[in-house]
DNA sequence: GGCTTAATGATAATGCATCCTCAATATCAT
DNA sequence: ATGATATTGAGGATGCATTATCATTAAGCC
């Protein structure tokens, strides 16, 4: 259950989380990792991550009413940014630290979750010639 | 489809939110109104819960990979606590401010949520007496 | 107290993400 | 290259939350 040899879609996928240096949905896997594995099937896709995950090179991020996502194991704790625009998700590496004084007096906080939203730079600049470049960046992409 | 009439069911449904004082599953809305109204089906709760949303009176709470919840709606800006023991969903009155700054550069912060974990106060207290307690917060309660 | 009809309750049906099945394929030690 | 077997791909099967169906019940106006 280890993925214990080395296939093209396992590369493909594991690349493809790691390339692009945020969290993906699954299916958002699927789309890049088919860059390079055009006949890359699905459950192929959570297989891998699952593998990933298990062994450590993965990690999942789950976002508020969302599909978990998935990217490159991190060490420093950090959060999300999500873009109302595109729904991509970007890492934030800042923290605001600890929050424990916000919780009400008697409670324990062990840890948080923070997520912003908002315009990402791509989509930020609101229309522009940028139209085709929020498209792609919802999984339209033709490029190579 | 706003509920033009008032029910039994409409009340302990609109009660049991507000009484709760603090998000509650549509689960936990069920066992909560079925004291007052013992025959109440699930479909009713969803039912209610999505007029009450429409009617402004209630809002939806999302936390990371789980089910929505809802609360009395609120004015003022808040966030949640989630107890890792009982799995219940407080609210949390204080908020760290503005986080625009923790964005990427070029990114146009809007909002963000802010998710505690940790320990209520009935739970905290480790093992105590409270093992009954805690069972009761999850829904095996028997009391009226 | 009747009547009209909205609301309920039990259950079946949906929608969706994720997982399983299994024949076909590809990896890699030999 | 060959064989043993791990992996894949397509689609079906699952699990679960939410919604639709429809006969039955009950608001609330007369």
């Amino acid at each position: 259950m280890e993925m214990e040899r080395a296939t093209r879609q396992n590369t493909a996928i594991r690349e493809a989380i790691e390339a692009a240096g945020r969290p993906l949905t699954p299916t958002e896997v699927l789309d890049e990792a088919r860059r390079h594995v055009a006949a890359l099937g699905l459950a192929t896709v959570y297989r891998n991550l699952k593998a990933l995950v298990d062994a450590g090179v993965v990690q999942v991020v789950t976002l508020p009413g969302e599909v978990p996502r998935y990217e490159k194991a991190q060490l420093h704790h950090h959060h999300h940014f999500r873009c109302d625009a595109c729904q991509r998700v970007f890492d934030v590496l800042q923290c605001p630290g600890d929050l424990s004084s916000l919780a009400p007096p008697g409670f324990a906080v062990a840890r948080h979750e923070i997520t912003l939203y908002g315009l990402c730079s791509d989509c930020r600049p609101a229309a522009k010639t940028r139209a085709r470049k929020k498209a792609t960046a919802q999984g339209h992409d033709h490029s190579h």
